[in-house]
Parts: C-alpha cells; structure tokens; sequence
RNA sequence: GGGCUCGUAGUGAAGUUGGCCUAUCACGCCUCCCUGUCACGGAGGAGAUCGCCGGUUCGAAUCCGGUCGGGCCCGCCA
C-alpha cells in the first residue's frame, strides 16, 4: 500500500491515494460528514458520502484523536468551497474506503496549538499528547535540524567526535553528581559526569587535534526556566596547540552567527566593526550592566556618580561613599511617565535585592521632580543630568551601597525596565564574550578563597602570578559568551602544567594528596607530553531556546522533567524493589 | 533551604471586600436533528465533595492556620 502524507495530496489531483492519520475534528453534517485528518505534515479535509456506506456509517462513529486510515480520490474543490487558512485547503478527499485503526478516549489535554492550551503540570504528564500539538511536532523537526547542522559544521571544521562514558567519576567540587552504586565493587560509587571535562582534556594528551561531541551533561541542583533538571546537553570542543583564548572564540564565533542568521533568520547586533563579536572583561561587565550575562539588546549602563556625589548634603549617599561604597545611577527612558504603583513594584524588586529603598528622579517640563531632589545641590543635580544622559521624559534610578551589592541591585532593575519598556526585540540577538574572569574569588561567607569559575583554567601569568601577593587580582584565560542576557558557552585555556596546577589548588587549600585523588588521572597524563589546549562547551537546549523564541526551557525538550525534578509521565525517580538494592548492596535509610 | 505566586467539572477560565453560589461561561463528552462545513450549526442532557486537613462564623470556593502539588526567583549551578 501507497501511503501518501496530508501535505502531498495537494499535487495529486484525480489520484487514488491512501492517507493515515488521526481526527483532528469531525463535522457531522447528517448526510454528509467532513473530517480533518492530522498527520505531522498537516490537516487533509476528508469527504464521506453516503453513498460509500460503510464508509459513512464509520464515520458517524468516529471521535476526536480516533486513528484511521483512508483511501480515495483526491478532488480539487469548487473556488467557493476553498479554505484559504489551511495548507491543504483547495483540495479534499473524497473517502471510498475508511479503516479504524484505533479509537481514544476524550483526551486530558488540549492537542490542538488554537484555542485553550492546558497547564504545563498536565502537559508533561501527558507529555506524549502535547507532542502531538503542530507546535511541538515543529520543535521536534527544528532541533533535529539543529543538531545536524551543529554536527555537520564542526565535521566540516575538522573536528572528531568522540564519545566519552557516561558512567564517571565523582567530582565534589563542582555540582552534585548523580551517583551510581557498582555492584561489581561493593560500596563503591560511579557519577554521571556534570561535563565531560577531564576526558576530552585527555584526549588532548591522547593527541586529537580537535575534539567535539554533543554530550549529556548530569547535575543535580535546582532548576530555572532556562536550566533543565538532571539532564542537558552541550557542544563540548577542545583544540590542541591553543594558548590564547582568542584562537577558541574566533574558531566558534562563526557558528554562532550563522544559527543566528541562517538557521533562525534573526538580525545579529552589537559586532564589532571587522564583524567579530564583541568582547567585554568580566569587571566591566558587572560595573556598566550589572550582570556576568548582560542582554546588549539595548542600552542602558550603569552610571558610577560617586565621585560627584563624594560632598553631598544628603545622608544616604554621603554615608555610603564615607564608607567606602559607590552610589551609581540608571537612566531609563521614558521612565517619567511610570506610576508611583509602578516605581513601587519596582522599589519592591529593588529591596529584593538587598536594597534599602530606591530613589529616583523624573524629569519632566525641564524639571528634576524628585523627593530627594531637595538634598542635592544645583551642581550635584547638574552632574547627574550630564553622565546619566537623562533627557526631559526620562527617569533616573539610584543604588548606594557596596559596588557589588549596587551592581547587582541595578543590574536586575536594567532588566526589569527593558522588560517594562519591550526593549528586548525578539528578533535581534546581541552576542558579546565576556572574559578575564577572576582566577579566584574571596568567598565573604567561609572568609576563604575559592576559586572563581573553574579550576582547570590557566590562570594568566603562569606560576609567578599565582605567587602573587593579591589573588584575587589574578584573572584566568576563561570566556562566557552571551546571548540575549543568556550565558549560552563558557570556556578556558586550560592549565595543562602540573606544578601550575598543584600550585593553584594549594592557594585555596588542597594538598597535593587531595588533588591526586581527586583528580590523578589527568594530572598524572599532564606529566606524558600535554599540549598546551584550550576548548568550551555550548549550551545547546539554551541557544535552542533563545532562536525560537521560547522562554522555558522546557518547550524544547521532548521529555523534560518539572522544577522538582520529577518526570510526570514516567512518575520518576522511584522506589527499587528491596533485591536490587541488596545485590549492590545498598540500604535505604529513612528517618 | 528561603521569598513571591497559583490550585474551581475531562480542559480552559469567571466568581475570592463571607450570604444574591442550590457555583457561571466556553471547549470537550452523551442523545437527537441537519448534504458543503472547515473553531459547522440547532435542540436537549450528564458532569465539580471549589487541591487536602483543621479552625473562625448562624453561614466559607471566599477569612485564618497547617499541609500537598505546580510555576517564577534567591541560594546553588567549579
């Protein structure tokens, strides 16, 4: 048997085809009935006469989501019966044979994108029902050309692909590991691996040239709308013979900008004059956005006025710069014209934040109308219009307080405002590499050093700057790059010298003996000849994501779990039968 | 672990300053009518202990306490 898909038909006018399928509707005319029939191609309108007896008197009986398969002449319609809003809508099939392959009962959830969709709790339990949805089939089919792209581009680029175990080691530093007890080694634990990172910096040592695979990645901590739980995938790369990070972002820039422009038709922006993208120090980053993930979409810095506001009259400002801290501004345009319920949601945001209040200034009809506007002289207020750029209609927002704290208060609010003002144009993307992390970072908490991002990351200046007096001034080779206020990459040269690296772990506290459990193997391969390699890994499901325009995560995985890191539909994790668990041998203790 | 928020027929919503709620509407479901609809139309019908437990009250979907579940955020994510 021929079987022709819903989207074909169209061509084959006159022809006797055989169609599959599933009622997407059914119009029961009394004698006459029409039946739209789905398929992942579309919806094909079905005829039945009753003239075709048995034909007809099937059809009567059939419901919504009912599995058929039909066979009939396909029929161009009269020019007054043609629906412009489908696809297939100037032809129909005039049913001769109808065959009921399978009935359903009333579904639990909506399947069909028009109308009422059901909540996502129901959605994913139901999760091979919502799939059904033209929406989701789309989705499917896109991400499926979206890793052949990914894999097609970085063959292309002369990378190998190279499949590392899924059963690891344990690495505590990092995320939780999902454990898996051996019941070969009693007591003994593999982990799923948070990154493939010590494999594919062997495969370095092992002498590939360059390394990539789309790679499952687990870590068990708690998820956003951007991050999944347990499971995800990046595009993990390495390349031998790189030492400065640059060689690693101008390799992989490119691809980046053809999902942008090719795959997802989006308009790139922000790229510097010669066309590459733009770079920003993680310093600047905090200091003029607030954020080691700023969306460049739009505007809209941070402003440090503290040096103007250094002899000013009014308390809380004066207070904090004595002390030490920073006052800094955000001008938002159009801002004059927010309610005082809406400065309030956003004063609320604010002391969220750990801020104490927010203070502003409108600026309308030439005026600066503001409830501290009385504390601060004609000079300090002048000084304020000038560097925050504030024109007549604008707003202009205050933090006072610690420089990280105000960065962090007036970060979230620059986001916020753009969300208010629509200022994120969903079909621009802003890419920028933010780089020269801090080595180290002083963790006010523990009152220790910890390290900053990754410690396999060659901090710059090798041995002597690790020496150095002042850690937390020593910056590593290490990059993010960020799409649309998403960190979508993030990456390093790597530190492939054993005494570099012993050196660095015993700064934040390791021993030699800890660092050799932890991490012998790779340490002891670094002693055979390692090249000098840098690499980074793609979050593919959050790149996904932003080139569709998806704000969970969620919508571009087949079979997510929810927040709580259950999957719905598989009722997973669950409770193992007593035998298995004797025979690895592990014992369930509860309370 | 913390904050905010949501939970009402199979589905989506309304009602939430206590009484007019014996809970409203739409889709879906069931019965019947209908030969050109395409979100078909028409007539009728069934379906909800208002997430759960407790309290306040003459009276609770509505107020209070607790609890369970979902979502977003903080922490966390080398």
């Amino acid at each position: 048997m021929n079987r022709t898909l819903a989207q074909e038909v169209a061509s084959r006018i006159g022809e006797s085809v055989t169609v599959s399928g599933w009622v997407n509707s059914r119009r029961d005319h009394g004698g006459l009935i029409f039946i739209d029939l789905r398929d992942h191609t579309g919806v094909l309108q079905l005829v039945v006469n009753p003239e075709t007896a048995d034909a007809f008197s099937l059809a009567g009986q059939l419901r919504d989501e009912f599995v058929i398969r039909v066979t009939g002449t396909v029929k161009e319609r009269d020019e007054h019966l043609k629906n412009p809003n489908i696809a297939t809508g100037s032809v129909e099939l005039v049913v001769e044979a109808l065959q009921l392959l399978n009935r359903s009962e009333p579904l639990p959830v909506a399947v069909q994108d028009e109308g009422q969709q059901s909540n996502e709790e129901l959605r994913l339990k139901y999760r091979y029902l919502d799939l059904r949805r033209p929406k989701m089939q789309d989705m499917l089919k896109k991400r499926s050309d979206y890793y052949k792209y990914l894999r097609d581009w970085m063959s292309g680029r002369g990378f190998t692909e190279v499949s590392t175990p899924v059963l690891a080691n344990s690495s505590p530093e990092g995320a939780r590991d999902f454990l898996v007890p051996s019941r070969v080694h009693p007591g003994k634990f593999y982990a799923l691996p948070q990154a493939p990172q010590q494999f594919k910096q062997l495969l370095m040592v092992a002498g590939v040239p360059k390394y990539y695979q789309i790679a499952t990645c687990f870590r068990d901590e708690d998820p956003r709308a951007d991050r999944l739980y347990g499971d995800f995938y990046q595009l993990d790369l390495e390349m031998a013979f790189v030492e400065d990070g640059n060689e690693v972002r101008l390799e992989m820039e490119p691809l980046i900008k053809e999902l942008v422009t090719n795959f997802a038709h989006k308009e790139l922006m922000n790229l510097e004059q010669d066309g590459t993208v733009r770079r920003i120090s993680y310093r600047q980053a905090m200091d003029e956005y607030g954020s080691d993930k700023p969306d460049l979409r739009f505007d809209m810095r941070l402003v440090d006025l503290s040096d103007d506001l250094r002899g000013t009259e009014f308390g809380v400002f004066k207070n904090t710069i004595d002390g030490g801290g920073v006052v800094k501004a955000i001008r938002v345009e159009g801002g004059a014209q927010l309610s005082r319920s809406q400065i309030d949601a956003f004063t609320e945001i604010a002391k969220s934040e750990g801020a104490g209040g927010l203070a502003y200034i409108m600026y309308e009809n030439g005026e600066a109308k503001s409830p501290i506007a009385k504390f601060l002289s004609e000079s300090e207020l002048a000084a304020i219009k000038q560097k925050t750029g504030a024109n007549d209609g604008d707003a202009v927002f205050f933090g006072s307080d610690t420089r990280d704290k105000v960065n962090k208060v007036l970060g979230r609010l620059r986001f916020e405002f753009a969300d208010h003002f629509n200022l994120k144009d969903p079909s621009k993307v802003a890419l920028a590499w933010i780089v020269d992390f801090p080595f180290y970072e002083f963790d006010e908490k523990t009152q220790k050093l910890d390290f900053g991002h990754n410690p396999f990351s060659m901090p710059k200046g090798g041995l002597d700057a690790i020496r150095s007096e002042d850690k937390t001034a020593i910056l590593a080779d290490q990059y993010d790059m960020v799409m649309n206020g998403y960190e979508i990459c993030s990456g390093a040269v790597r530190n492939y010298a054993p005494d570099v690296m012993y050196e660095a772990f015993a700064t934040v506290g390791y021993d030699k003996e800890r660092v050799d459990e932890r991490f012998g193997g790779m340490i002891t391969a670094f002693k055979y000849g390692a090249p000098p390699h840098a690499g980074c890994a793609f979050g593919i499901d959050r790149i996904f994501m932003v080139l569709t325009d998806q704000e969970n995560i969620r919508d571009v995985i087949a079979f997510p779990k929810n927040g709580s890191g259950v999957d719905a539909m598989m009722d997973s994790p669950s409770i193992v039968d007593d035998a298995q668990l004797r025979e690895l041998p592990i014992r369930v203790v509860t309370e």
